[in-house]
DNA sequence: TCATAAAATTAGGCATGCCTAATACAATAT
DNA sequence: ATATTGTATTAGGCATGCCTAATTTTATGA
């Protein structure tokens, strides 16, 4: 009974990160996050449930301890499997997630070791996300939003959301990428684009892709 | 529908290996190889040849053009996977035979490419098999086994059958790995063991171990 | 409080790919 | 020609993970 965790490594992986956003995940946003029908979702969580990697509430889903340690270590193999495709095989950073969420279920702990190690034990995915280490402590992310920063406020981008391949693209082509100095240089009073100054050029950026934009 | 063809991928390498061995592949030696129950694989074969990748007769299964094609790409995955994994993250090679068997289905057509230029287009797997060109291009391996020499009679092993990892360490253990020059020093009636000369050192090995190392 | 809307679940299906047990088919030896 | 042996297939199930439609539960706002 050689067993297929892939579909449960996604689940764990989503709500690890949706987690972030919305503390008890709901159903209904793991769903369209997994690009899923609710009632599969609900069927699914219930079996990782019995499984002990969730708890499942009224108020939605939580990772147990066991879950959570699960889904550092998959995320751990995404994004050492993004830096293995940048630094090794000389990807783009905006062309790396798609390929690295289907790496990231082939990968054997002991490769996970050895890409690690060939790399000289990288501490961030190329969109600057820490890489959980070994034994899964994982460095806290203490940013905000670019869309929250003030008119003229200056802040070096850290990481980008890498969920949508398009908006990645459009940011690489702005120069927009992690240790990117950036300064705002006027805010829309909202919903309107936000003018952002990189390097001296000017771009507009709309408020929903600036949000997706961590600032230091 | 998000196609997994994982499943399938793997019966037609299968098909692909065991059909150097016997023409059309009994569904019976094909379960054995991928270490299912035959009626499995009945009805997989039956899948198989309804979406035309496979012939199936009486005499048992054979690749079509489109299915030979496919085969080819996967070994071309595979063993560029297994390439990747000792030149770039120091794996023996003898260790890298069940990781590539995960990789190889999670490789998009560009990561092959990528893999196979920053390795300077290989041209074989670290066993000494051939890895087929972009195009399908397969070298023919004319070598025959190691059983078949004769007393005193050299060779230089090309390749090893690399489906066991037991007896790659093994091998791997006495200094038989591809590239090296043998010289059967003894051959016994038939069943016995074959004395093996390699660097100056002499081994004893079974038949049915020489019969899986091939020699030019 | 009660109606309505939104969120979650239950019910019932389906495709995939595996299994065991039973049966059919082929090949060989008597 | 027929019994035996081995190979292959059919029949009937099962687990996984997805779906739509219907229903229940929970929240919201009048």
């Amino acid at each position: 009974m050689e067993a297929d965790n892939s579909r449960t490594e996604e689940y764990l992986e989503s709500i690890y990160k949706l987690q972030e956003e919305q503390h008890p995940v709901s159903t209904s946003r793991l769903a369209e996050h997994l690009k899923l029908q609710a009632p599969s979702v609900s069927e699914m969580v219930k079996k990782l449930a019995g499984k002990g990697l969730v708890f499942h509430s009224e108020k939605g889903v939580c990772l147990t301890d066991e879950g959570k340690s699960l889904a550092k270590k998959v995320i751990r193999r995404h994004r050492l499997s993004e830096r293995l495709l940048t630094d090794v095989l000389g990807f783009k950073w905006d062309e790396v997630h798609d390929e690295a969420c289907r790496l990231e279920h082939a990968i054997s702990p002991e490769m996970e070791d050895r890409i690690a190690e060939s790399l000289g034990n990288p501490k961030t995915c190329p969109h600057g996300h820490p890489i959980p280490d070994r034994d899964g402590k994982l460095i806290k992310e203490k940013v905000k939003p670019l869309s929250e920063l003030k008119a003229r406020e200056k802040g070096i981008i850290v990481n980008v959301f890498e969920e949508d391949p398009k908006m990645l693209k459009y940011l690489a082509s702005l120069g927009l990428m992690p240790d990117v100095c950036v300064k705002v240089e006027e805010v829309a009073p909202f919903g309107g684009p936000l003018i952002v100054c990189v390097a001296g050029s000017r771009y507009a950026l709309g408020r929903e892709v600036a949000s997706k934009i961590k600032v230091k």
